[in-house]
DNA sequence: GATGAATGAGCATTCATTCAT
DNA sequence: CATGAATGAATGCTCATTCAT
């Protein structure tokens, strides 16, 4: 997504065998972020956590060493993922800045509506991070932003944009893929997700492509 | 803001004199929000905040009845006050749209900044309120949505404004104002407030006005 | 026993009657001192505190900060029984320095083996007290020490001790009305408490006097 | 030292090669005797102790059934050392009855201050050994002070010493000889180690010889 | 014989809430 | 109405010990 490299910052363990470190994390992240979604991350209790997962709670500590490094491993377990997912869809390698957008936002949307719950958990909770954390996952976050960024100045530079800044737009961009798990509460009254994907891409694209794009304009 | 009649939903006291419960629950509104804003929720105890209101516990206790009250307090509060900052600020009698648009973000974007911690307490601890208070919160929020939605439906009739779906875009429009308390951690390395506020109110405008209104376009 | 002030350290409380803290505090050492004599102080827990006290958990924690405060509590109230034992009997006032000395060391030694388990207590577990009440509790040990060492001064300057370092000689005096609780596993093999007092007092007199004073030489 | 055999009681372990288990048994009392040293018994953890032997943890277990089996093993260990020093020393062998309790209680002084944090730990945590070994501790301590008894006897015989009782004695020489671990926080406000003992050596034997020995006397 | 991951009871401490005064 | 001491269940976390490999 960025070249820039997020070196990943471990959590300290006594447990020697790595392969096993990741693969019960990954156990704890999928088995907490089930309770912290539901539940919050405060009215989560370790012992919650400890059946959820299937580790007792001794063995969970061997992986982690305090509660919060719990939802370090719930974000960043879903980052990955969806960076996977992202890139198994192709839109990276799309050459066409405009079908580049488009299809990225499509993907993103569908991948935020199949998450938003997990989305609003990282909105709500994510300050609870040790600032260590906090600073790799936003960093994260901004090497997402820089991909937007990159796409409309490519945009730009081949006379399909029309954009005063790419920088704050692709920040604008971000932020209204998560329109939906924020504001969902009072959308929904109206508009069916596709709908709402549909309004959300058209709203960003009529405002930036020199020639009119909208499907429904047509 | 809204003609809608929001019924005060009434926190149960044993406290007979009315004024005084309304004098005591500002007192425990005012003295939590600072700590809540600084801590959080959860991280705030009830002996602190008997300490920061100057009520002792007991008596606290005689004005709320669980410990989410006052977040409802808090969260009261500030949307009375800063319904009371609108009002006073003119904005609601407006006639051009236009200009009632853009004065009306213009003051809410100033709104915001000067209370991003509490907005952003709003977006982060609004899922601890008990249900029926939350209900509250987001009907007062419907409102604010309803107010912007009526602006953009007058422009719309006289012709100044060119817009698809005023419900949405009021969603968005409501949404947009809090860029700043969601994502200032990355727009806050580029843009000070007042830039940040400008190029906000020119994307918003921008994409609404038959005629371009931008002041750098000029 | 000593001009010194020693000024009270306090442990903070929240508790705003003072009377109902020292009394609640006399209340905890003496349930407490029981159990650490018993069980030594890491084995005993705060529940069974609790529960010897008749303090529910978090009342106990009203009046203490940490777990070791209560090591101080029990240590200071011993003293200060101690202290106002000796004071009652009367030892501090007498003038010949022989006669101060001896019924000081008899005392002390009743004194010693009335409470040898709490003595022993101080010895093996004061290293726990966090560091600030450790030094309170030397200095009031010092304070004791100089006790002997004034009378022993009195004695040379009267002609009936002779004595080469009365602060050296002091520290031993003091050290050695601890041989029961520290050595008692050997030593009652043969003596019976009164015995083995007689022969500390000798041991110690008759090193110290110009004139033989042992009872049991006469 | 004593004639009495010490049966060595023998922690059980399923290891067959007996070498073996004396080595590891070696390594572990060197390694957990600094932890304890530094931090107390209760204060250093298994996980520790196998860090600083080399051993794993099951590994560890294989030689001991308890932690606390581990704090016999340090005693028992530098209980060894030291015996073998005292024989390297040839103390044993002096026939001058003055003169062997003189340099015995040189020695021991010595190596008390070299080992001054050892010796504390064996007052303040001794109490923590599981009884049988509580036992045989106290029994080597036991011939520790008969060999004392009987300097002072045979000095008693050849005219040399003036003791009431020699068993006494024997103790409180024993006991004088942690005067430094146990009451250093005082004394070493005024004197070196080495006055220290100069002071400890003269003050027992001025009370027990017919003709005057202390070197300062003279 | 050696390894180290797993166990889970146990620990000290907190804190929203109550209620006698 | 106000006070603040009392309650005790619940919390996050540790650690001696075991046992399958």
């Amino acid at each position: 997504m960025s070249e820039r490299v997020l070196r990943e910052k471990k959590i300290g363990t006594q447990i020697k065998d790595s392969e096993l470190v990741q693969k019960k994390r990954l156990q704890i992240a999928m088995g907490a972020s089930k309770l912290f979604i539901k539940r919050g991350y405060y009215e989560t209790g370790i012992r919650e956590i400890s059946k959820a997962t299937g580790l007792t709670i001794g063995n969970l500590y061997d992986y982690i060493k305090k509660k919060e490094d719990i939802l370090y491993l719930v974000f960043d377990a879903f980052y990955t993922i969806w960076l996977n997912k992202l890139e198994e869809e192709g839109v990276l390698e799309i050459d066409d800045p405009v079908r580049q957008l488009r299809d990225s936002i499509q993907k993103m949307l569908e991948l935020v509506n199949d998450h938003k719950d997990m989305v609003l958990l990282m909105y709500t909770e994510s300050k609870i991070l040790p600032k260590e954390f906090l600073k790799i996952f936003l960093q994260k976050e901004s090497g997402f932003i820089e991909y937007f960024e990159k796409i409309l100045r490519k945009g730009v530079e081949r006379g399909v944009f029309r954009i005063k800044d790419p920088f704050f737009l692709a920040n604008i961009i971000a932020y209204l893929l998560s329109v939906e798990p924020l504001r969902g509460w009072n959308l929904r009254k109206k508009y069916r997700i596709a709908e709402l994907n549909e309004l959300i891409i058209e709203f960003i694209l009529d405002n930036i492509c020199v020639h009119p794009v909208s499907g429904r304009l047509k």
